[in-house]
DNA sequence: CGTCTATTTGAAGAGTGTCAACTCCTGTGG
DNA sequence: CCACAGGAGTTGACACTCTTCAAATAGACG
């Protein structure tokens, strides 16, 4: 399920080895529970194994936003680092799988294995990409924009994960849950969607999500083909980290 | 102008002469150019000494939505890690002065001073949760709350770098950016302003914002109080990295 | 003093929100 | 096996926020 580090760095088999060794005893939560709170004070990083969760805040008028969607593969805070306090909730949307990972452990990991270090860094630089994206859509797109933009993420990130077959996604959000996403009303989205469908550009029912027509969606949506896929993502910077004098206890694979 | 870091992790004398002495030639930005476009490879981090900027991509009808802006003190581009090509733009608001560092500093500096890593690796999930908080204001309030929301959070960014003198900010933003950041029209914008204005919650003239009101307008914004400040940013975490059997070149100060 | 940009004002229109009812599906207990 | 409850999806009418367009004013700079 960490395989998905590997498309942001080239991993040794021992990276590899390392990489599945590690996690602590798996953890089971259930849909429409929250796997952390706001307030609370996190004592392990855990990895998504199974099963779909969302980040999302609470306002005072009991409306809610949800900022990112967590798929299998997904890492849940690194955020242990900065606040003593979580400043969202992270919710399990359907039944979740999670392994713990205690945090001397990811220390550890990220010295002793600078590509790892380097592949976790960079997923988190792609985290940020995807807010920056979710703010443009939700900023300057229009209803139609944004429930696209949106479909079309999930379906990309499901994609490098291994979890698209054939167009289709296995997506069990509600609308209720797309539109606190897409800063949207329920029946909005309800609205687009059927207009979507009756355009034959995707379906979405019974959990199951079938891209029709991606070329067009991308167009409504306005992303670039590849805009997660980090195509040539430089590795410059990789090659530089693997030669650089390590007297700081290299390994060898 | 490094400043910052030291908000985010207790560094030595011996970090902040060394953070003092990196940075190669400064360079200069007049207003309303590009420091790096869409598309370029970047080859050098740079820290913003001077002057506003802001990250920003163009839509393909030429709208325009800012995710966020950078005051003194904030790092632009970490990002060379990632992705050989820039997925967005970065502009000088106002006429700006900056200090280039080359990236193997970076690594050197991240690899030998583990409080200095821990500090910029801070700083990047703090901006990761300004872009978050900037996705629940774009999703879920209002005019009046997105507007209020923005000025609150810049108020307290350059409150955090020592440049808020009695309330006072110097904000050098025309209307129509703040519309491009907030997802609303510059007209809009107006009238909100001006709303504020009338109900005495702030000035904001000739580049100078005045807030009269801070409790106020955080009620609109629906800001808590310290959400910026990191208050009990926990420090397990950097005790442990400095425990930590350093077989790999500690240093002392 | 004239040009350019930023701000301000008004009126009309579009896109979403709101509210409320109704249907469909699924799972549950009698 | 059926009735029922509950959640999710669907539909329509109407209200409201924000946009759009257009034009006037004010300020900044050469």
């Amino acid at each position: 399920l960490t395989r998905k580090l590997a498309n942001f760095a080239p991993l040794s088999d021992g990276d590899m080895r390392a990489l599945d060794g590690i996690g602590g005893p798996g953890q089971h939560v259930d849909a429409h529970h929250d796997i952390v709170s706001e307030g609370d004070i996190p004592h392990a990083i855990f990895v998504l194994q199974a099963g779909l969760a969302c980040r999302y805040r609470i306002l005072n008028d009991g409306r809610r936003q949800i900022t990112s969607f967590l798929i299998p593969g997904d890492i849940c805070d690194l955020h242990v680092f900065l606040f003593r306090k979580m400043d969202h909730s992270i919710a399990a949307i359907t039944a979740v799988e999670l392994a713990n990972i205690a945090w001397p452990e990811v220390i550890d990991l990220t010295f002793d294995r600078p590509r790892i270090a380097m592949a976790l860094w960079r997923s988190a630089l792609q985290e940020e990409a995807i807010l920056r994206e979710r703010i443009v859509a939700l900023g300057r797109r229009d209803a139609r924009g944004r429930v696209a933009y949106l479909l079309c993420e999930l379906f990309w990130r499901h994609k490098l994960v291994g979890l698209v077959e054939d167009q289709c996604v296995t997506l069990p959000l509600t609308q209720n849950e797309l539109a606190d996403a897409l800063g949207l009303t329920p029946v909005h989205v309800n609205r687009v969607l059927q207009d979507f469908r009756r355009t034959k550009l995707l379906s979405l029912e019974q959990r199951l999500l079938v891209l029709h027509d991606l070329g067009r969606l991308q167009l409504i949506a306005e992303i670039k083909e590849d805009y997660l896929l980090l195509g040539g993502a430089s590795d410059i910077a990789g090659s530089y980290l693997e030669q650089r004098p390590l007297l700081r206890g290299s390994q060898s694979d």
